[in-house]
DNA sequence: TCTGGGGTCCTAGGACCC
DNA sequence: TCTGGGGTCCTAGGACCC
């Protein structure tokens, strides 16, 4: 059996690029994805567009994406815009459309398809691509095969992605980054030590902030240095499990398959509010902000056509501590009142003392709906009338609305 | 002016059953 | 009455990723 060879390829700042392909008068400027709606471009008039700019954003919105030009100025996803806003005051401020980025992400992906048809999908702008059986991939290390995709994406999209390919997936997702925009590259298994060694152990898919300062406290900074640390120390300091994956992954050894279809697991809504909310003196708007989500979770369920057995919330207090319950029903479910109900009964188990700033439903082990049920859902009344004859018959001003 | 929203996987303890 | 193992389900929290 040849070895594996295996393509990670991910779309260059893929929201703020969409977005370009619309505002081609954007291009060059420094521009950041983020925030609700409410900053949208206006049309003038004379034609132009005015656009909001980032020292005006007020609220708690995180930067989505950045171009490359605001990324200059220390603009990175996860930022908070007000702080992004110090940094490049005059960058322009777009709202997310997520329904764009959608489309966008389909037609690459179909794009990618044509090339190498066993595509493992890793969210709305990155995928694996296995390029093994690609007629002459093994001659040249992909690069052929690695280009073949850059290409076929721009010629779908306009849009210009990162490519590595060696191996394995551990290896071609740290390649992948290693010279965006616009990057292609390969490496075999020789060159583990020599361009991989040298990283920081951060650059690994799976190790997080709170592993990386464990590390640094260890005195392990580069993935060569995690290779260096002895088994037993990695053993000790961090489990069985995830002791032996950190040493494995050093090495440059990941063995995973390519997964083509997975079913979800969980299908959630969220939502943080505009100020922190108080138990009491804001019982009525917490509890309609709760239905409303309730809502929404039931029409994504029925959409997607699954139900679930297990709901449960999620709250952030002011101090950004989460706390979660969970309530395993005796039946699987996608009504809202039901959701609603049971959300309701996991609030009643914490204690709601400090301020919110998130509350958040959702629904767990997911079973597919029948045809059966989905019928039965859709003679169900509208989520919608559902919603306002509950509120009406306990009364806005109650935290357990279907108690 | 700190810090969004939607996910996955892992761990660990307790209940309960055989 | 005590001891004990294995297995599954449920719950809560936490790390991590896109």
């Amino acid at each position: 059996m040849p070895q594996r060879l295996i393509a990670h390829l991910d779309m260059d700042a893929f929201y703020a690029s969409v977005e370009l392909l619309r505002y081609p008068d954007l291009r060059g400027r420094p521009v950041v994805i983020g925030g609700g709606r409410g900053h949208a471009p206006v049309e003038q008039a004379d034609g132009t567009r005015r656009y909001a700019l980032l020292r005006h954003y007020a609220g708690r919105g995180v930067v989505t994406t950045a171009t490359y030009e605001a990324r200059a100025l220390g603009v990175h996803s996860g930022l908070g815009l007000m702080k992004a806003a110090a940094l490049a005051p005059d960058a322009v401020l777009l709202p997310a459309d997520f329904d764009e980025y959608r489309r966008y992400s389909r037609l690459f992906k179909v794009a990618v398809r044509t090339v190498a048809p066993l595509v493992e999908d890793r969210g709305i702008d990155e995928i694996y691509v296995d390029l093994t059986e690609l007629p002459g991939a093994q001659g040249d290390r992909g690069r052929a095969a690695g280009q073949a995709l850059k290409d076929a994406v721009y010629a779908a999209t306009g849009l210009s992605c990162s490519v590595g390919v060696t191996p394995n997936k551990l290896l071609s997702k740290i390649c992948s980054e290693l010279d965006k925009p616009n990057g292609l590259t390969l490496l075999s298994e020789t060159e583990i030590a020599s361009r991989i060694w040298p990283l920081a152990a951060s650059r690994i898919n799976g190790v997080g902030p709170k592993t990386t300062a464990k590390l640094e406290a260890l005195g392990i900074n580069s993935i060569g240095d995690l290779a260096a640390a002895s088994r037993a120390t990695l053993l000790s300091e961090f489990g069985q499990s995830y002791g032996t994956w950190l040493h494995a992954a050093a090495h440059g050894r990941d063995e995973r398959p390519m997964v083509t279809h997975r079913e979800p697991k969980s299908i959630s809504r969220e939502t943080t509010f505009v100020r922190d909310l108080h138990a009491v003196r804001d019982k009525s708007a917490l509890g309609n902000i709760l239905t409303e989500l309730c809502v929404r979770l039931a029409d994504d369920l029925a959409r997607k056509g699954y139900v679930g057995k297990t709901i449960g919330v999620k709250l952030r207090f002011d101090d950004f501590k989460v706390v979660t319950r969970d309530l395993t029903l005796p039946e699987y479910t996608s009504d809202a009142r039901a959701i609603r109900r049971a959300a309701g009964q996991c609030l009643k188990r914490v204690a709601l003392t400090r301020r919110l700033r998130l509350v958040g439903v959702r629904a767990g082990a997911l079973a597919k709906a029948k045809a059966t049920d989905m019928a039965s859902h859709s003679a169900a009344p509208p989520l919608e009338r559902a919603k306002r004859s509950a509120q009406k018959s306990t009364g806005p001003n109650t935290l357990s609305l279907f108690d």
